[in-house]
DNA sequence: CGATTAATTGATACTTCTCAAATCCTGTGG
DNA sequence: CCACAGGATTTGAGAAGTATCAATTAATCG
């Protein structure tokens, strides 16, 4: 019996928030804080749940306190298209807020998350009061608009063993590593294609390739990367 | 003797200007514009010409007057991915300027293009002090990015005869039509296919199959769209 | 611990790319 | 204004890359 949402108490104050110096918030005063801080309410989703559905309205935003997440489109043939994750201090539901358009994209939990929810006129009253946030929130959407860029060239233009190498740097660099060296999530194959964009099947050769070349070596849904100057090469990656 | 740039004299006042209504000026008073409009100088680029450079560092950003220019990210074997078009009214630079990053893309004037330069000192000096450009700035990069997501599923997931025909018609769109029919842009084979992601050779027969089923029908670069309808089911858009 | 879902592997079909050759067109200079 | 050079377009053929379908094995969750 899993409750939709789960209201946690009692809510941490973002001025005493750990993800706060990598988030949009990062540079706010006390003041301020407090203002955002007394508007929102903090929720959790387990593992599995959806946090917004695609071509709905949000009627708010998350910014992630512990977890991870992924966002993704439906393609005409019900295949998922994983477009980015979001995980601690990352902000969800800004765009189609703030474009005024529907979500663009669906959410889900990928583990069980934790959130805090700032409801749609409260992010407002913010983003038009405090310049500095809103400017946060600009370089933001910004800095993500340079990372689908990236995207679409590689899509565009790389082999799927080129992308999938790619993948599997992009997944350390978001989320780390755990103590044992494995990178810190776990995806189905399946996940894993739906970001690299193929089929399941193709992802499963290609990773065991990897594996046979000796990059990457995994265990379950562990993966773990062992040559990444490799990689970078495969990927092509020269940045 | 083609100038590397040439200035513009005297520089329309944004106040006049007929992009406005459309631009991430639009709702801004007279002050404000008067504002702009003193820092703004206003240059020509002749077709062809190098707007700004991948990897470089903008002192500024372009407002587009008069003309239509591509923004394209170069992959590791040297072929062009087109990202965006920009046109009458369209912002062009601001990205990387607001995200700190270097240039994430090229631009080149497609045809002669006629442009009001703001420095980025400027810029920002209007972004802070301007709550309300600053939202239509926020509003026009989340924007953006709903865009780019689309193209990211549309990459990911459709095949390039699915990309074609979704293209004819966001080119349709972006550029209208001229008083014959065409779509008013002139692109050649291989610009085309560097934005549907595939060879030149592809993107021939694939044009060449849609003209035989009567979607579309070419004059030289000049395209005009014959059955919208058609191509809307092909690009298997519901939207 | 058992049912169900996920992962893997093989075979085959289809899509797309690459290379090559033959027009065709465009922009330039005379 | 015309001719011409060089680039652009088109078509064909074959190779490579990916997807799909099917069957088996492994892993996971309750």
């Amino acid at each position: 019996m899993k409750p939709t949402k789960e209201s946690i108490e009692p809510p941490l104050h973002c001025q005493f928030c750990q993800n706060r110096s990598q988030s949009a918030f990062h540079n706010l005063g006390t003041d301020e804080l407090d203002t955002i801080s007394k508007l929102k309410t903090c929720v959790a989703f387990r593992k599995g749940q959806v946090i917004m559905h695609e071509g709905a309205r949000p009627q708010g935003v998350y910014c992630i306190h512990r977890g991870k997440a992924k966002l993704f489109k439906i393609g005409s043939e019900g295949k998922e298209q994983i477009i980015r994750f979001a995980t601690n201090g990352d902000l969800i539901g800004y765009r189609s807020i703030l474009s005024d358009e529907p979500i663009s994209a669906s959410i889900t939990a990928l583990e069980d998350t934790y959130a805090c929810y700032i409801p749609k006129s409260s992010f407002f009253e913010v983003i038009e009061e405090n310049p500095k946030f809103s400017l946060n929130v600009l370089k933001l959407s910004c800095h993500e608009l340079g990372e689908a860029g990236k995207m679409i060239a590689s899509l565009a233009q790389k082999t799927v063993r080129e992308r999938l190498a790619e993948i599997m740097l992009v997944l350390r660099a978001t989320f780390g590593e755990d103590e044992e060296g494995y990178i810190d999530i776990k995806l189905t194959r399946e996940e894993i294609a739906n970001m690299v964009g193929t089929a399941t099947e193709s992802a499963i050769r290609l990773l065991s390739e990897l594996k046979d070349e000796g990059c990457i070596s995994t265990q379950g849904r562990r993966i773990k990367l062992e040559d990444r100057a490799a990689l970078r090469k495969i990927a092509s990656v020269f940045e």
